[in-house]
DNA sequence: ATTCGGATTCTCT
DNA sequence: GAGAATCCGAATA
């Protein structure tokens, strides 16, 4: 497998969220790698989207991750509880990013790590993964990997998927953001079709 | 199957 | 001092 480079992230953020569904998350940790594929992701798409933490050009301390280059880690805390992990997309200065809703664990040692990192007492293990905060927790991420980068091939990165998969992206709306006015309604929220990991499937 | 509320703390006004 | 890109368990039907 080959790590994505620099060029996938330089790009608008939708186009980035598609093209992480079904490539490979890899968590490093103690020596040993563990492997999630993609299954959903939600694209934010800038200084004039209503849902983004940066819509009017809030650049902060939290937000100020999603101005930098494409590829760079965004961690936020959110309900004070649950970290959720996104990547950010486009040029310097183009605060776009894409939140990782739900990954897929791909062997059995993933899985154990999952495990060890979230018990939970449910047995089904679509549970451990199939939500942003999940991921988190499962993957053992938070804010010590904020303005991180993915493409430097430490802690966390990402590889390509299985050459000739193949699978139907399905284009839905983002996810519990009321206050976002017409930008609710953007079908930027993106998953693959008939993935049990997918944390909210439409009617 | 679906609804409901509580948890918990960082971030910005 | 409010409110947040959520999750889970409990209660109801």
């Amino acid at each position: 497998m080959k790590t994505i480079d620099r060029t996938f992230y330089v790009d608008d953020g939708v186009t980035v969220a598609k093209k992480l569904l079904g490539k490979i998350m890899v968590r490093e940790e103690g020596g040993q790698a563990y492997y999630f594929k993609i299954v959903e992701t939600e694209a934010y798409m800038g200084i004039e989207d209503k849902g983004a933490h940066v819509f009017g050009n809030k650049k902060t301390e939290r937000t100020a991750p999603l101005y930098e280059i494409g590829g760079t880690i965004y961690i936020y805390l959110i309900y004070g509880m649950y970290h959720c992990l996104n990547v950010a997309a486009n040029e310097v200065g183009v605060p776009q990013g894409v939140l990782i809703r739900a990954v897929e664990p791909l062997d059995e040692k993933s899985l154990a790590y999952a495990k060890a990192n979230r018990p939970i007492k449910s047995k089904k293990i679509v549970d451990l993964t199939n939500g942003p905060g999940k991921v988190c927790k499962a993957l053992n991420i938070d804010k010590s990997l904020n303005a991180k980068s993915v493409v430097d091939g430490k802690r966390l990165w990402i590889e390509e998927g299985e050459i000739d998969e193949g699978f139907e992206i399905v284009e839905a709306k983002r996810i519990n953001i009321p206050y976002a006015e017409e930008y609710q309604d953007k079908l930027w929220r993106f998953y693959i079709k008939g993935n049990p990991f997918v944390s909210v499937i439409e009617k």
